[in-house]
DNA sequence: AGGAGTATAGGTATAAACCCCAATACAGAG
DNA sequence: CTCTGTATTGGGGTTTATACCTATACTCCT
């Protein structure tokens, strides 16, 4: 929690010394953006972001809209909430939508935006350590050669290592090879585990939330 | 989609008479309920109505959020789609996180009304799909015995049939009966398709959507 | 040319899982 | 009380999977 900082991206200069003041009276690090494509552009990696991102609806360049969804694509981004002067239903549904965690209008109430960065928080905390076990599971993945790999998705498949043989048209003792060495990789001890580990990935690619 | 009805809850007679009037004029056929009360207490089973819920959020007796919160307790409801005459941002946004598909203001426009229940409709689809599936692997779950419920879990934890012998204090041979069963009643012809659906229970029973 | 990494294959031995069978014990339902 | 379902145990044999070893061949990089 010590890491979260605050991204604030917001094309009205006094928007954001508003909130940096309210967010440095508790101790919170704030970072600006006047503009969604500086958020963009500036060099960092959105997927090692700690903390939360407060995210302007209406913005000259990219809207703030146009932003949120960009971020759900790349998956793996500091959770969302938007704010809006001029903000309508419509518009507040389809952040929503997108997975903004909340929409809240200009002008704020400072305890609830301040609640609702700490929430904001909790999941981040929350969908960072998904992602690292994501990645630490898609790294072992990235160490298996291709035919390793093809020996991993067959048994998967609940295939036998004779009939993997007769698949991939190779003696059943490679096959044996390739899925000792599929076990060790991958860390698993059990094909219990690593079907847990696989399906654990299917799973987070399918569906991004 | 050919069972497929449109559940309108509304307080309004004349709300309920103009949906029932557009509705009809595709041939989709409406149910009408003037409280969210009397749709709980009807005398049907939620999880088996097909089609979807078109909800006012503000009535008598429970509101409509409050009636949308407890059909996503029991899960496998059709899908929501909230109206409102004096909604609001937050109200919307509540909606939207606890499921709704959608938050539509009065007066609505008619094609965007019948866009969203076309969609709803296909969400229901698809949800009632992985619903039956659900059930199938439930119904499945349910003739182990609980021996054999034990024998499963231990076996989904990677325990080998010699380490489940001794953790349950029975011998190596009777587990391998029981697991034999739990292979026969759950219908897997291997250990990776046992795996598959034991996570599946396990996501959708934490993970509700 | 030599080395690392990969794919391939064979061998031997052990362990684990699967299959079919038979049998005892016990509780609850009819 | 008998019948049924469940839980338990065992034997014997087959099939699979693991573990550990060696060995060849090919490619890519140094």
């Amino acid at each position: 929690m010590d890491e979260c900082k605050v991204y604030v991206i917001d094309d009205s200069t006094e928007v954001r010394q508003a909130i940096k003041l309210l967010m440095s009276s508790i101790g919170l690090e704030v970072i600006e953006f006047e503009s969604a494509d500086e958020f963009v552009n500036t060099d960092h990696d959105i997927g090692k972001l700690e903390g939360c991102i407060l995210l302007d609806v209406r913005m000259p360049g990219m809207s703030g809209l146009a932003l949120l969804e960009h971020l759900q694509q790349i998956k793996c981004s500091p959770p969302v909430i938007m704010i809006s002067g001029h903000g309508d239903i419509p518009m507040a549904v389809k952040a929503v939508q997108a997975g903004a965690i909340n929409f809240i209008e200009k002008p704020f109430n400072e305890q609830e935006l301040l609640d609702n960065v700490h929430r904001a928080f909790k999941i981040d905390s929350i969908q960072r350590g998904k992602n690292m076990k994501i990645q630490l599971i898609k790294n072992r993945l990235n160490s298996l050669t291709s035919r390793e790999k093809e020996v991993l998705y067959a048994v998967t498949e609940g295939q036998r290592n004779k009939a993997i043989a007769v698949i991939l048209n190779i003696s059943q003792s490679t096959v044996e090879a390739h899925r000792a060495r599929v076990m060790e990789k991958m860390e698993a001890s059990s094909l219990s585990q690593l079907m847990r580990m696989i399906i654990y990935i299917e799973n987070s690619d399918i569906e991004p939330e």
